[in-house]
DNA sequence: TAAAATTATGTTTTCAAAATCTTGTGAATA
DNA sequence: TATTCACAAGATTTTGAAAACATAATTTTA
């Protein structure tokens, strides 16, 4: 469904959201531990997050990342837009190059339906919404060893 | 979604649904044109389909693929399975190793449903639907050149 | 014996992951 | 107050493994 940077990026922001705010940021080693993410890896993800303005990033001392309000407002589809494009919004199940409503692979009608849902499921839940969640401790961004 | 491998299993079976009957074999160079596929990959994706009885084969002169009546009721998810294993049916969108009702991912309610959908789509839908979907000439499994 | 699937092996490409180097910033200190 | 040091993000490169694709040899059978 998505790719493994995407994952990872859908799984920091929403841990970012839930840990920092402007004055309390948080470190990569710290998003890496909580999220279950190769260190390096994650790094160069929240890279490509604060370049694309999805974060907020302070360098040196006491810096790291935070997310501010306009940031919580972002959804999940913005940031599966930033790692991996449109390919959700524009791929056909079976790999064909074209596939429209002119032109159809076989299960395009019964795809359609369910694609629908997925694009309204990144759409509707901000990362906020998330936050909100994982603070009710209820759900989890890694397994517990 | 589905594996590349997975999408060349699912369009040559319908393709080999479609042009084949149990006197009328159909070789792997025309299943790989028909499909789009490297012809090579495709011979080898065919043996597994083969191996696992989702399709017959005949070696030899006028030998080749087909299907029979039976071959036709076989589900998409049937050969989803064959190719990909059940990821399908067990994996977490962020990529949990455990995600479950008791332990779930931040949005494993909001894909609960569309999951439900996947599968629901691949499972009623039967080969040889497609094959009739394909007679009809409004659908297609490669784009024409 | 020729046609076709089957099997085995090899190459290329892609992607996740790791390592390393560069840049910017705050704080201590001489 | 200028200098230097340490900290943390930013950027680039390298490595590893898996997936995709290709070639060649081997059966099987009409």
């Amino acid at each position: 469904m998505f790719s493994k940077s995407c994952e990872y990026a859908i799984k920091a922001m929403i841990f970012v959201a839930q840990k920092s705010d402007e004055s309390n940021r948080i470190g990569i080693k710290e998003i890496a531990k909580g999220t279950d993410a190769p260190e390096h890896f994650m790094a160069k993800i929240m890279q490509d997050l604060s370049r694309r303005r999805l974060i907020h990033s302070v360098k040196g001392p006491n810096g790291g990342f935070y997310m501010d309000k306009s940031d919580l407002k972002n959804s999940i589809a913005n940031i599966v837009k930033a790692i991996d494009g449109d390919v959700i919004y524009t791929d056909c199940v079976l790999g064909l190059k074209v596939c429209s409503e002119k032109n159809p692979c076989p299960v395009h009608n019964e795809y359609k339906e369910i694609k629908k849902n997925i694009i309204k499921m990144i759409e509707k839940n901000s990362i906020g919404d998330f936050k909100d969640k994982l603070d009710s401790a209820r759900y989890f961004l890694k397994n517990n060893k």
